[in-house]
DNA sequence: TCGGGAAATTATGCATTCAAAATGCCGGCT
DNA sequence: AGCCGGCATTTTGAATGCATAATTTCCCGA
């Protein structure tokens, strides 16, 4: 689901910035440009969504900023309240629970699959997407790490060559990512799942399927368990600051 | 994903034939009716959804119909072409495979959770509809088997407890029941099916998790299957025919 | 001073209008 | 005779307008 076509952010900047008519897809652009507002926080959890300030904001018309809504709407990342205009869904605990044990099960199959069909050079990718995910642990950098955790991930998806699978990944993947922005790891927790994309890699490389969609599975239900920990922690902070 | 609200089809019909100025929502009753439309066959797979006819058919204007457009292409059962319209779009065999595939790891997933948390009375309900099956079953009454069929699954969701889930399930499965409605299975698959509910009763109130996952798997694979087989079945005789 | 209610304001939902792009058609050209 | 290009028509995409529902404000009474 998602964005089946993957319009980039990239796409969104060069509409707004340069020849501002570049008509055909002003839905997309305020669909896209409104998840990434929502997903980095711009827009928080449970504001209300104004169409007619966002519309001048990107300098569109009313119209095609509420088929954006909608659209969202159907991710899940915005509420519609009949007559009373759109939020930001608010992600409850519980509910990113839910999402993470959806995603290990979706992960799961992505392991069998990508298992029977994935090729050495794919292979020979991952690996170094993986080594360039190592180098950013040692030296601390989180956000290229989980750039590189994130890509590999994607490429095993890749390999399990089923889009449907990939779409409802991405779909559940896209609503979560707001969490993981909060998200912090601990150094324990950071081992941990390095350990893990070790394992993971063994197995793909043994094209063992059981093992690896195991292995998945755990994986993301520790970073499920580290989300859940860090929006724990984090809640009662952002109770108090405002 | 789908429709959280989940706005029936009898809100539809209400809107439609009595007080046509229930103002509120005209998208969501145009996307449930045009959902109906396509689930049962009356917008054909590939057909051009023609806005202005379809206005006219639903007497309203334009506006909300783009709006069930694009929510609609959010659950995948219309692809947007820019400037050329909407068509419904097209199942491949391919893809009914790989819904399948996913909806048979979100069943296992559903069976896991149901297990460890069913109650009796869950259970007692779920006996009643499936000894109502059964019935049916004996009686060649496929219809109504379908729909016991369905509830089952729909009361092991429920039970499950994980709406998110629930929620992405239903997205796919709204999808392939278009297939489905195409679909007639055998005499041997139909006999197939219903032992394995047995089974899955069975390990449903044994509260095996791992058996019922197991068998909820294998379960949505054979139904896959069976799809599978009468969509190669009616291919050619639909190529023929029209 | 506080609460209730009505009017004004605002914002939403849908219709309509306006503009641009695509499709189809006709004529000219090779 | 067939193909390419330009013009008219149709259709889509976005903007605006209008009616209604929600919210806010303000006034009056307790």
């Amino acid at each position: 689901m998602a964005r089946p076509d993957g319009l980039g952010a990239a796409f969104v900047e060069e509409l707004a910035t340069t020849s501002p008519f570049k008509r055909g897809n002003f839905t997309q652009v305020a669909a896209d440009r409104l998840r990434d507002m929502i997903v980095e926080g711009t827009l928080a959890p449970g504001s209300k969504l104004q169409e007619r300030e966002l519309c001048q904001q990107m300098g569109i018309s009313r119209t095609p900023m509420r088929e954006a809504f909608k659209v969202l709407a159907a991710d899940g990342l915005v509420v519609l309240h009949p007559s009373r205009g759109a939020t930001v869904s608010r992600l409850r605990i519980d509910e990113v629970e839910e999402m993470f044990a959806v995603m290990s099960a979706l992960e799961a199959l992505s392991g069998e699959l990508a298992a029977e069909r994935i090729t050495d050079e794919e292979i020979a990718e991952i690996r170094v997407i993986h080594a360039q995910m190592l180098l950013y642990y040692t030296r601390g950098e989180l956000a290229p790490y989980f750039k590189c955790n994130q890509q590999i991930h994607e490429k095993i998806l890749a390999a399990a060559d089923n889009l449907t699978l990939a779409n409802t990944y991405r779909g559940l993947a896209g609503r979560v990512r707001r969490a993981r922005y909060i998200a912090n790891m601990s150094q324990a927790r950071w081992a941990q799942a390095v350990a893990e994309h070790e394992e993971i890699l063994a197995a793909l490389v043994a094209r063992d399927g059981a093992r690896l969609s195991a292995l998945l599975k755990r994986h993301l239900k520790n970073k499920g368990e580290t989300v859940r920990e860090s929006l724990l922690a984090e809640l009662p902070r952002r109770a108090a600051g405002g």
